[in-house]
DNA sequence: GTCTATAATCAGATAGAC
DNA sequence: GTCTATCTGATTATAGAC
């Protein structure tokens, strides 16, 4: 009895939980394609599959909803930096990261947080776990931001605090989609640039 | 007879130009503030101090209202080109532009477009005077860029329509309004640091 | 052209049966 | 927890008097 109670209740979480990652999975998506004031309920309850008021059974609102999904890429955001070899140089891990982000992006895997929105952002803002992760990876950047700089490899002359806003900005770098939109280039030579950009500069060297 | 009613009709003419550039200039700022899609023309009319209805006389959507707003900001952009002194080098003027950009958006008078909204970004390509405002400001400037470039003064290794839109990409960028909330630097600043890392980019030179 | 009042629609959220 | 059906409020847009 009670093992069959443990299986059958272990079960039924793995499926809501699995429900819950579909749903993550497609606000994602959502968010990344339209942002969050265009994404509506509805269509994300049509996407899944379920009706709209299981999902509020889930998430107890459309901004909840969305800061599920800004966790869950900043959880694979930890992932990606745990991930880097120890052997990079400060500066090569920040460019990796960057790398990383962008094609997350091109790949429409990165919500847009429209950064003038409020009623998202004070979400965003009281929920721990969302703030815990932004912490700690603006930690571990700002660590190897002021590593390169003691380095002599990155600028400066500029605040760490800039260089990081720099860094974060390129997940929402409007060139990536109008380079993209052209269709000239592939989404590699996009990344390139951008990254070429962002940390050589316009200027010629 | 004949030049009392020319007069009484110019007269008409100047208070109702008055009254959309007063309509514009709040439109304007609420794009700023807010965004499209958080604006709404309740907010507008209020603001403006004149009934909604009255509103959808002179424009005939929220779309066209915006778009009025994209149109007033490109003019003014053409005048800001317009006034650049000659003999400064195409860099120089690449560099006054962007400037003068973020000093705009810092101001809060540079409207927010969403790249991904769709009903405004149709009217807006709908908009000849939008259309052909943006198409002088994009030659104007990809001539300099290319200028700039034969020159030696900008990375040859970039596409000039990848400069091109870097540069536009300046007029939305986050960093300015993150730099600007933690209250630590003053606009000149921020704007000297954004400028930074635009041309110089964030390694050591 | 400007107003008040209202239509029409859409989206977030909930009630209540199963 | 999931569903259908519904509520509620906000928002774009318009009718019609003046």
């Amino acid at each position: 009895m009670a093992t069959s109670n443990v299986v059958k209740v272990s079960f039924k979480e793995q499926m809501l939980q699995a429900r819950e990652d579909a749903i993550i999975q497609t606000v994602n998506r959502l968010l990344a394609e339209k942002g969050f004031e265009a994404m509506t309920v509805d269509e994300v309850a049509a996407d899944v599959g379920i009706a709209k008021a299981s999902l509020y059974k889930h998430f107890p609102s459309k901004e909840d909803l969305a800061a599920a999904a800004m966790v869950s890429v900043m959880r694979r955001a930890q992932s990606f930096l745990d991930s880097l070899a120890d052997d990079l140089t400060a500066l090569e891990k920040l460019r990796q990261v960057v790398r990383w982000t962008m094609g997350l992006k091109l790949a429409g895997e990165m919500p847009s947080l429209p950064s003038q929105n409020s009623s998202l952002r004070t979400t965003l803002m009281g929920n721990r776990d969302y703030m815990d992760g932004l912490m700690d990876v603006s930690d571990r950047l700002g660590a190897w931001i002021e590593l390169a700089q003691e380095q002599g490899l990155l600028n400066t002359g500029l605040p760490a605090i800039a260089v990081l806003y720099t860094l974060f900005a390129r997940a929402c770098d409007p060139v990536l989609e109008f380079l993209k939109m052209g269709d000239l280039y592939s989404d590699d030579q996009i990344i390139d640039m951008v990254l070429s950009t962002c940390f050589d500069g316009l200027r010629k060297r």
